[in-house]
DNA sequence: ACAAAAAATGCTGCATACAGAATACAAAAG
DNA sequence: CTTTTGTATTCTGTATGCAGCATTTTTTGT
């Protein structure tokens, strides 16, 4: 039972309320998050058929959706064989560390130029929040306030561009994010980076802000690369 | 007649020769291809059985295919009004830009690291073919030649990751760099630029491969920015 | 003649139908 | 018992049909 009922089911012919959102878009946030979550793991085949039966759907907006996750990067498309969910190798994980470590050292120089204090203001509310989540050891909303907190950052370069990509990288990566669950230390020697990188950010500190930013997610690498 | 002759077209029933690629597949580098060469102008709605028509292809793949491109990004997705061909705006261009320089930089440093020495005579081959170009004025050819080096020093690199994203920024681009015809004299110093780049490279010179290319991009802004 | 409402047209969004390819399975041959 | 080949089933790839929304044109009232 895992149909998509908020919206979109209407088989008599009830004009219920106005659905303004296209299923192919709905369902591409859908399949991301059971992406995400691990619902749908990696390797296994996207059937057109059963998913969407599953789902309550047609196979149509399905595989638009499916089309538009492969150009994504979350799904694999093989030929005559549909669409696979793509299985990263730890290789991948440091490769995309890298680019994202490199683009939030940019982000970080220019949010440091173009942020107004009331946006500076805010990070500093989520991460406050964020605090308050470790302190309670409340992981989940602690993994989603960090991300919250990079995304934040990165808007503030107020580049679309990056904006963009940065969001793409994130959401490849939360998969794995999502999975890891790092040691206490690791996890405090986090946070503390966390607190180094709100401080460089009102000091608009560049250099400083991008060297943290850097350094956290060298650091990534050693928190994730255990869950690999 | 634009038909997408090469493949699929099999009104008898003969069994021709194996066709392995899937039509969306074939469209989306078909539309792509359009786009960027300005046969789609910005702004332009796909329409759906028109332009299916002219491709001689059912609306299915062509929606799919679409769907594809609106994730990487080249077209945008108005909800009850099907597919349109994104416009950028100069800040737009610049944002990629700036991006673009930042992974090259980053590719830059790590190709130094990780390539071969026969790959560096790759891109030395590439490079002098392009200056041929150059001198006899091609500059459709110069232009290709030009993105393919780009692209060879971002695969040295040897990051997965780096190399999607950098292509699909191109890709954004080529359809700008594509219009932008600069003077000879920027056109002389770019070309310059790229001297020293191969340079720079076949010493296994990082922090000098870096800032060429970043000042190389840098530049790239000046000598499109007009044609905006 | 102008404005507002109503009808008509065209297009998107979704579902379904059909054809061809791939795979799994079974039977036959070595 | 293993291997190979033929067959059946399942799934992808593509086409088509239908319903609803948007926009434009026409009509009607002032």
């Amino acid at each position: 039972m895992d149909e998509i009922s908020s919206l979109q089911r209407r088989p008599d012919g009830t004009t219920g309320p106005i659905r303004r959102t296209a299923l192919h878009d709905t369902l591409v946030n859908h399949l991301r998050d059971m992406i995400i979550e691990g619902d749908l793991e990696p390797g296994t085949r996207l059937h057109e058929g059963q998913l969407g039966e599953q789902l309550g759907v047609s196979r149509t907006p399905l595989r638009e959706a499916i089309k538009y996750l492969a150009s994504e990067g979350l799904v694999e498309l093989v030929p005559s064989r549909g669409g696979v969910v793509k299985r990263f190798s730890p290789k991948d994980v440091h490769d995309m560390l890298t680019v994202l470590r490199t683009l939030e050292e940019l982000a970080g120089r220019l949010a440091c130029e173009a942020a107004t204090d009331a946006q500076i203001a805010h990070v500093r509310t989520l991460h406050d929040e964020m605090i308050d989540r470790y302190k309670a050891a409340d992981r989940l909303q602690y993994y989603k306030l960090n991300q919250d907190i990079h995304t934040a950052i990165v808007r503030l370069a107020q580049n679309s561009s990056l904006i963009d990509i940065h969001a793409m990288l994130q959401t490849r990566l939360k998969r794995i994010r999502f999975i890891g669950h790092e040691g206490p230390e690791k996890w405090a020697a986090a946070v503390a980076e966390h607190e180094e990188m709100i401080s460089a950010l009102e000091a608009r500190d560049k250099t400083r802000l991008s060297e943290v930013l850097g350094r956290h997610l060298f650091n990534a690498w050693d928190r994730v690369r255990d869950s690999l």
